[in-house]
DNA sequence: GGAATCCTACTACCACGGTAGGAGGTGTGT
DNA sequence: ACACACCTCCTACCGTGGTAGTAGGATTCC
């Protein structure tokens, strides 16, 4: 299946996101840092979990010194992406509208991003309206 | 674990989305629908999956005539939420500014949406600097 | 050099989700 | 009365993800 390719579990995630937080780490530091949020997971587990993030194509691993170190392969951001829009698209039609507005409503958002959403509507409108061109 | 108790997979929520789509409706209905775009589910799979919606709770079934009627229990705008939430956690720490600015800038909104988030932002800037109060 | 420690590689196991088939009931048209 | 069309109920099967154990090589510590 995999229509976006792009296909992990949630503890697989939850690894990932260990290495975007921590950075370049191997099993064993990835582990304690799991540990100290509460995450108690085998030294193993996490073995294989890297493992399979790797085979997956999400990680990358080279030998250094005596362990295997890990690294992301795919930015936090670019996951974001990717599952916002497989989200947009198992509930709406893919329009990602009716998220940003419930995301808005919902959640609530700090001043300075409040700010920052607004700075960038404004530059988006902008451009729609000066221009009136439209890509799709 | 199901941190949320929320937990559908994939093709459970196609099912769901499609009771959303429809209105209640019947097995066969649910499975005519996903046939007209292209979704090809064998009768009995369809059935299976309402019924697991229905264990879960996301469903319910009243017999009609001669066939059940099933009908969504939880909203779109909920299910909406609760993913949302969910990859908020996921992804950063909970916080939903992120999520937003990526969709923004990523998925371009109609200039509708776009109106609209503003007018919301307004509100909400509104109402922190004026009252500091807040409603649900 | 033996014990403790750490690492990798391989294997395992279970729950769950996706998919569906078969059995058997009920109504309907001819 | 029989065939056909539908419906429900139960069972099944397989892949994947979550979790981990064990075996065995390397390193370090006395």
């Amino acid at each position: 299946m995999s229509e976006t390719g792009i296909e992990l579990g949630a503890a697989e995630l939850e690894i990932l996101r260990a290495l975007w937080d921590v950075g370049p780490a191997t099993v064993r530091q990835v582990m304690n840092h799991l540990h100290e949020r509460g995450r108690e997971l085998a030294y193993t587990t996490v073995q294989t979990m890297l493992t399979r993030l790797e085979q997956k194509g999400f990680a990358v691993s080279n030998k250094a010194d005596l362990a295997y170190v890990y690294r992301a392969r795919v930015s936090r951001e670019r996951m974001s992406r990717s599952r916002l829009k497989v989200l947009a698209h198992q509930l709406y039609d893919g329009s990602a509208g009716p998220l940003v507005l419930q995301l808005v409503r919902s959640e609530r958002l700090t001043p300075q991003e409040l700010a920052e959403l607004q700075a960038l509507i404004e530059r988006l409108d902008g451009k729609d309206r000066n221009t009136g061109r439209q890509r799709r």
